[in-house]
DNA sequence: TAGTATTTTTAGACATATCTAAATTTATTT
DNA sequence: AAATAAATTTAGATATGTCTAAAAATACTA
């Protein structure tokens, strides 16, 4: 179990939500930022290691061994975020790049005490569900993209994407954090950006940060 | 600046304490586990970076940049030890593996956060000292082995060797922690074994665990 | 000091993970 | 359906860090 296996099997668990469940080559290399020459040696070797099942020129799926180490990846990446956020008071546009780092280190007892310390955190400071340690990932209220919704619909933020560290620094300025409660004001149809009011303040959301809130309608 | 690197630099580092300062190939290669023929290849890539200078067939001696290399990590290692023992409650001969691992997570600003969380620590739960950020030791009282003190003294411990945790279950049995103090009873010559009364009790410690106690002498 | 033993280095090989450039397969057009 | 475009794979190379076996240098000893 490499770094390196960790992280393919990661972003493979991240990018499976498709419509046949297979993942691509050129997603994979993307995700991780890599060329998709050096995706496909990689997915050869996961796939004689038993973690995914890989047909040429279609994709490949996780198995359930494969999913299982996913989970695990993503449990200690998002307790450690956890962790970096409340205990040493980082930024949450700063605690991804470091519980990168982190989520290497493979103890379970470690990362057991740890979610013990900081008291059974249920999801990361993004509002992303941190699974347990059987694999179990928390249940979250129904939500769905915050361009999905209608103008007059009152949300309530859920979670929003991590990958960009100047996107969290510009949504947190704007109180635009899991929990925060807003009403959606305008859609635009020709660019797909949304007008928003959200702590008595109307902001403009571009239809790429629109669609990287996950929200949930509130009962009015 | 990859893993390996930080444990030659750290492995160099801790041998440099002989007469001519220069550390040998086979030592380093003891130190960590690995065959002559490996740390000779490893110890001439150092030296091509900088990090030290090596003369063949005499060993190596750390530069000024390599130096400071090796006491980051070590700064690292036991910011996270006292972190994994104050924090999480683990023993002290289970810290060591652990921060053998977290060590390589190579943050400043994250190590000196949790140096400032863990209430600026001097030293790890064995007793050695924890460099500053830019490489200061703190100060410590003088201290020589356990086995170098003459019978009668009261002496109080301020450090042991973390590399056996078998040894630390051992000592820990017996309150020979840092910190402790006790009383040499005996010394038998033809074993370098020493007989000590620690809180009420006498036991006999073992050449080589006697060796691996540092203390300082207590005024009477 | 010559001979033996030990330490250290070199030569050549291997595994991991990556890359570029070229070949192949699949998808899209016209 | 043929031609073109895009995605994917292969072939061959590179860098890192490790190893075994053999050669070279140093240290010990008789």
């Amino acid at each position: 179990m490499s770094t390196s296996t960790d992280n393919y099997l990661k972003a493979i668990y991240s990018l499976s939500n498709t419509e046949d469940g297979f993942v691509t080559t050129n997603a994979i290399a993307e995700k991780l930022q890599t060329k998709p020459s050096s995706a496909t040696d990689m997915i050869k070797k996961l796939d004689r290691q038993g973690w995914v099942a890989y047909t040429k020129y279609q994709g490949v799926t996780l198995t359930e061994s494969g999913k299982k180490i996913a989970l695990e990846v993503i449990r200690r990446h998002r307790i450690w975020e956890v962790f970096l956020s409340d205990k040493l008071g980082f930024a949450w546009d700063e605690v991804h790049d470091l519980a990168e780092q982190l989520e290497h280190v493979t103890s379970a007892e470690m990362i057991s005490r740890l979610e013990s310390y900081l008291q059974y955190p249920q999801f990361d400071p993004h509002g992303d569900p941190i699974p347990d340690a059987i694999g179990r990932l928390p249940k979250r209220p129904k939500s769905i993209r915050l361009d999905a919704f209608m103008v007059g619909d009152k949300v309530r933020i859920t979670s929003v994407d991590d990958s960009s560290s100047e996107m969290l620094v510009y949504l947190e300025k704007y109180n635009a954090v899991p929990g925060a409660e807003l009403t959606i004001k305008k859609c635009f149809d020709f660019d797909n950006s949304i007008q928003v009011k959200i702590k008595s303040k109307t902001i403009l959301l571009s239809s790429k940060i629109a669609s990287s809130i996950q929200a949930e309608k509130m009962k009015t």
